[in-house]
DNA sequence: CCCACCGGTGTAACAGTGTTACAGAGCAAC
DNA sequence: GTTGCTCTGTAACACTGTTACACCGGTGGG
């Protein structure tokens, strides 16, 4: 009997979403939480893609601002990376967000600017320096995309691999480094530095 | 009446997937297509996670040797990156494949042993080997991935960005460097450089 | 006042999904 | 012949997104 606003349906829907993740998300759920029919919701929002794309947005929209830390641009550019990789781990939702939508590229959209400030900061121009963003955005989201992907599906068999053992009689070392679960923090600021630097040099 | 076999089972759930792409592939459209009833399929395979799996690995497994060209350890890894790439684009349903599954790890396998090949011919030992060979796939994973879900999404409206005005009165060049779509393999082979470089340097 | 309209809701259905309890064929072995 | 095993079919359960249609409450015009 209450009537309902599309704000209120965005609202309970979100929660839902960050309480139970957008899998668990379902019209007919998101209708018995409001406490009304299914119908009203198709009213208020037309569809079910339009309400997961007005999730992302919101969500999107209050990720914030990134910080730049670093006095050398390649110090900068990866206080920006670690910034992003950071607001994205810090919104578990948000991945299983875009993954239904196809909207990767937003994930971005605030850390470009940045980036586009340190590039020609650090004397890149033209197509040097576009190219330079995109590398570098590239490797931010499919890095933290890949990364959560991966934690995900833990429980893999151990991925028995046969030249392991006489890489182990090479170079043990080497081989423990693969094998080890990786640390994810570590593995992308090394990576990042490492682009950058050739990029900027 | 026809017996069916859990390697028929699969094989035409492969063709399929291939016709139609894994979102199109359901248990009741494939026991149509086999002439045979759902629970036939469940008794030969068990479940449609175990079948999603089995079409996984057999992709994996077709997936064959990759070329390594180039004269410098660099040239050689980016021949390997490059391989690994065309080899995935080539199959377009393996990435609706790995997404639904979460095993998108075992998508390098092949290149792994390559990858650590070339990083200790270059001279590189132990952890730092290990970390390069990481960061190597996990920029190929994460670029292809990121590359195929983003080309789903081209649709996506302009992207409004409003400091992009400005930026294309400072530098016109990197303003349209920016707006161009971009050429995949050239920004793909352009970072995998840049990375490789940093790495073995 | 009444009636028509419109915004919003509810009922019930359609078509599709994965999965399974259960009954039954066909065949081999004892 | 009877038992037992392998494999298949029927029919259902519990879901999903979506919609055709009826209804209810208010607001404005005649």
């Amino acid at each position: 009997m209450d009537r309902i606003t599309r704000d209120t349906v965005l609202d309970t829907a979100m929660r839902l979403v960050m309480e139970s993740g957008i899998e668990n998300l379902s019209m007919r759920k998101l209708a018995a939480e409001l406490g009304v029919a299914v119908t009203s919701i198709y009213w208020h929002v037309g569809n079910r893609d339009v309400l997961v794309d007005q999730l992302v947005d919101r969500v999107i929209a209050d990720m914030g601002a990134i910080s730049v830390d670093g006095s050398t641009p390649v110090e900068r550019v990866v206080s920006i990376a670690r910034s992003c990789r950071r607001m994205i781990l810090e919104r578990p939702h948000l991945v299983g967000l875009v993954r239904e939508r196809g909207l990767e590229s937003l994930m971005m959209l605030p850390a470009r600017k940045a980036l586009v400030r340190e590039m020609t900061a650090a004397g890149l121009r033209g197509a040097r320096a576009g190219e330079a963003v995109q590398a570098v955005q590239y490797q931010i989201a499919g890095f933290v995309m890949l990364e959560r992907a991966l934690e995900n599906s833990a429980a893999e068999p151990p991925a028995v691999d046969h030249w392991r053992g006489e890489l182990a009689l090479e170079d043990p070392e080497l081989a423990a480094s693969l094998s080890n679960v990786t640390d994810g923090d570590r593995l992308f600021v090394l990576s990042v530095r490492a682009l950058v630097e050739s990029l900027l040099g």
